[in-house]
DNA sequence: TCAAGTTGTCTGCTATAATAGACAACTTCA
DNA sequence: TGAAGTTGTCTATTATAGCAGACAACTTGA
């Protein structure tokens, strides 16, 4: 009996195990895997090494090891893409949608690290749909500003964000000194504004958003329109941003 | 994939046990078995129910509680007994011999609670050993305590003190009142005494030890024989003291 | 488009886990 | 002394764990 263990593993972790433990061995393998993901080994959303690769520095065959994943990919810690690689599933963020929303306060409730990146600003003209919401006339010259955020090092939200070129005419150099929206708006005396509206829906990650959300091409996005208005109610800027399914989970509070 | 799971198993593991959590199932009756016998479900050095009870209650096949117990017989928490049952197997109390030793210190020590229990008092005279022993004369008058003691509800020793008549008439009446030995010499202005000499041999349990010390006929026990003096030397009791062997572990340091 | 690398699925094979039954050896108790 | 109950040991069978190899299906990047 137990003749059988005594022959691969020499490098593996061989000391906390017994040799018979009553612990099946793919279950030593997942709960190894497990471990090394909470301990920030793989970072979150990058990908495993491959079965092959696991079974080998594992001493495992590479049956064992997919078992093993297969169960972290049942309780959600992985997912498993053909073809590709198993990928560390980033447990999804609960993202309240209320009047106050602040990507860095939500992010960082949530035990995660915020962090914004400012992609490109550039002028445009109001589309007609834009210059409704915005309350402005055609045409009227809009600030754009591309930014993307990130909660761990992992992407999760890519975005732009339109204000008046007249009343923010410095909104550029302000987010890029800053990095904020909200102190751009400080800038400007406007300490109270809320979210007046967001609409939600989806579509599937084309490439700019599997560059930019670092995500697979056709996994699914969702893509959140908002407004915000200062205490009167006028109308302070629109964004469409961009978030990753798959790492995020709106939470809507109806009251 | 995992509808073969779904397969079998219809009485099986009803209760806490998932229905495949990569551990062997003579593990989970192990750890189930353990953690009745951690919170006191079984007495210390009681018999556990039979292999066909614990296969019928934990709803497996025999030998799979006999794996179960094997793993636990090897850790030493249970002690099978052919022909008679499987016993749980108190973990030895380390018994340190010192020059001071207070079974109270000691077991409370070992984080077990100590009890004692007056079982007899009674005249005797003095035999020869005896007489050398406390330096007395032959035949000279003695009072003889028995007493068990316990750890945890679970009986460590039995054992007899002898005292001399004339210096310590009043014994038994102030051992019955204050259950300590210690108490009875210092009600004479004794603050002061050591153990002298401790001599240790083993014998098998007689139909007396097996009684009170809640043993198996056959089973060994320890046998003490002690002298303890005063500050000046002077014997002040002797005593010999049974203890069940699989229950406590003597620690004699030498120096 | 193609080659390399990845995961998914399939067929075997062997060792172990678990079940089932029977009997021996022993203890306990009447 | 004998019956009942216990643990120890044996054989046999089935289900699962794990290993091994091959190939399909798919992705990625040159």
């Amino acid at each position: 009996m137990l003749d059988r263990r005594a022959r691969g593993r020499a490098k593996d972790n061989m000391s906390t195990l017994q040799p018979d433990s009553g612990v099946t061995l793919w279950r030593k393998v997942a709960d190894s895997i497990e471990r090394e993901i909470a301990q920030g080994g793989y970072p979150a959303g990058e990908k495993l090494p491959g079965e092959m690769e696991l079974a080998e520095s594992h001493r495992v065959n590479r049956h064992t090891v997919r078992r093993a994943l297969a169960s972290l990919a049942e309780r959600g810690l992985v997912r498993a893409e053909r073809g590709s690689g198993t990928y560390v599933e980033t447990a999804r963020i609960a993202y309240p949608l209320r009047s106050r929303t602040r990507f860095s306060e939500i992010v960082g409730a949530g035990g995660h690290e915020p962090r914004g990146q400012l992609l490109s600003a550039s002028r445009e003209e109001a589309t007609r749909e834009l210059a409704r919401e915005l309350d402005l006339p055609i045409g009227a010259p809009l600030i754009r500003i591309d930014g993307l955020r990130l909660a761990d090092r992992a992407p999760i939200c890519v975005g732009s964000t339109w204000l008046s070129a007249e009343r923010f005419p410095d909104a550029e150099e302000l987010y890029r000194r800053f990095g904020s929206m909200t102190k751009v708006l400080a800038q400007h005396g406007i300490r109270d504004y809320r979210r007046a509206s967001t609409r939600i829906t989806a579509a599937i990650a084309d490439a700019g958003d599997a560059a930019r959300l670092d995500l697979g091409i056709g996994r699914p996005v969702l893509i959140v329109e908002g407004l915000d208005v200062d205490g009167k109610g006028r109308p302070l800027l629109a964004l469409r941003t961009r978030f990753a399914a798959e790492r995020v989970q709106f939470v809507v509070e109806t009251e």
